[in-house]
DNA sequence: GCTCGCCCCAAGTGGTGCTTATGCTTAAGA
DNA sequence: TCTTAAGCATAAGCACCACTTGGGGCGAGC
């Protein structure tokens, strides 16, 4: 079986016409290079060189051999320097996912910091809800997935405590619920409130899973939220709010870009946090742009 | 540095979609293909594979190797081929060189078998006298070269014995001088002849070699011949004692591809024999073209 | 819940590739 | 002609590498 190495010992010789000029140029020794020439002969089959006094020729064989060898070689060193190109941050793709609110300001520093960083790279950028990112990272489908979980509140998230452990959890962000109550509401000139103050509001609530937060934190405070309207949509939240329908518990990230109009924001009582975390494979967590598009998030988090 | 074996594990591991798939494909157990990967990871610098659950998937890395593979693999099994086709006598070219009246029988015969034997093969003819033919030999231009000796004489032929003693020396023929007189000549009814009894006839003699081999002769035979014509072609020395110019002591094997016209052949006491040889360098005798081509000579020349 | 298949890990072993040291041959120069 | 330098071949020693066997963990399917 002829191997690279042979072919590099013998287009070195057959450059430069002696197995020490070859062992010089390949940074060996000459006896190396004798012996890299008998085995390739071995398995040859044929003698590749003939010394005629001083001088090496090759025979056709030979001739042969190193016909290829230009073109193994050359394509071998193409592989090699496309790998290198994505180990070293000069090229590779990044495909993530993202749950629709953290692309709103998160993410798109993220993104700029990547490409201002690693030209080279690109990010694509998707979005899904959790259970879907999760599929989908799992599916081959992207390498990292943003989400988020309620660590406060285990029982509230039973999904993100299991189904995450084979995963990598990189913290990018902890973002704390803020209310959000019409402009006419009696607490919206207040700094603060408890979420008991609030027990008899109608709620809007978001997606699913922030529903069922939502739930298990009114329940802890003394009662059942009465929830009128469920939406993923943020905006919407914002506007059901806003046309005095309810109130509403909202991530602070979610309110970073836009100024809600008829609704005022208040601090909550207790505090609760949201962690916005991006997650992605053991394995791609080694791939050199994966982990620089984490740096990247996580830079952006602490922000 | 990335290896073509590297590169045929990789190639399995990504057809079958398993390290032990790969490893029945390949012929080895499965640890050694999990080490090969770990190795070729190593020096690509970046992860070529990701494990999800039981598949396996390639990253961008291990595409990009893959695709390369295709053709490095295929370039590499192209010159392994190329060159088994020379080494199995599929392919294969020799340049031969011989002395002129060489190729009158004795190279059409070897050459017609060695067509015959080795149909891929092609072999080349060209014609010089042994010191040029040598010089071919050496310098690169042919690799079998044919000539002939006096081995009975050493002094007359000073160069063989000393020239060749680096060179493979196949020997083809023994070759019996005949002796050539004009068909009203005194002694052309005669079965033989011995040397003395030409001495007072004017000689015509052959080449340079030959003409110093002959003199040598007759002065062992107690006399020095005298020469009126020298030509290295055997045609015009028979056309010559044709016309009753002389006499001549010529190879059989100048005479076996012709009826000489009004001359008669003789056999001459003592015999003397001229040995042709086939010459070539020891390297190349381990060409399998060369060798099948000496072998084929040295059959045309046991008939 | 159990078994099967697949992968990883660790240890041992044979092979291989490299080195240094040495000898031989050849070509060039005194 | 002798000497010197350069180049290749060989041998011995050594380190490394690739492969093997044996054992364990993990996920998938009956």
């Amino acid at each position: 079986m002829i191997e690279a190495r042979h072919l590099r010992v013998l287009r070195a010789v057959a450059r430069t016409g002696s197995f020490s000029a070859a062992a010089r140029e390949l940074g060996c020794t000459q006896p190396a290079v004798s012996q890299q020439m008998k085995a390739l002969e071995q398995s040859a089959g044929t003698p590749l060189i003939i010394r005629a006094g001083r001088e090496m020729r090759l025979t056709q064989a030979g001739q042969a051999l190193v016909r290829h060898a230009a073109g193994i070689l050359a394509g071998l060193t193409a592989a090699e320097e496309e790998v290198a190109a994505i180990a070293g941050l000069r090229a590779g793709r990044v495909r993530l996912v993202s749950f629709p609110s953290g692309s709103s300001t998160l993410v798109p520093t993220a993104l700029a910091a990547m490409r201002a960083a690693y030209p080279g790279t690109e990010v694509s950028l998707d979005e899904a809800e959790p259970p879907r990112s999760i599929e989908m990272l799992r599916g081959g489908d992207c390498e990292i997935a943003l989400a988020f979980r309620y660590p406060e509140v285990p029982g509230a998230d039973p999904a993100a405590e299991s189904e995450w452990d084979d995963l990598v959890v990189r913290p990018v962000l902890s973002d704390r619920l803020v209310g959000l109550v019409p402009e006419e509401h009696r607490l919206a000139d207040e700094a603060s409130a408890g979420f008991a103050e609030l027990a008899k509001e109608p709620w809007i609530a978001g997606c699913p899973r922030c529903r069922r937060h939502l739930v298990t934190v009114c329940e802890r405070a003394g009662f059942t939220p009465r929830i009128d309207f469920a939406t993923d949509d943020y905006p919407a939240v914002i506007g059901l709010v806003g046309a005095g329908l309810g109130v509403a518990a909202l991530p602070e990230l979610a309110l970073a870009s836009v100024r809600p109009k008829g609704a005022r924001t208040i601090r909550l009582e207790p505090v609760v946090q949201r962690e916005i975390v991006a997650l992605t494979l053991p394995d791609l967590a080694q791939v050199p742009a994966v982990a620089a598009m984490l740096d990247q998030l996580a830079a952006a988090g602490r922000r």
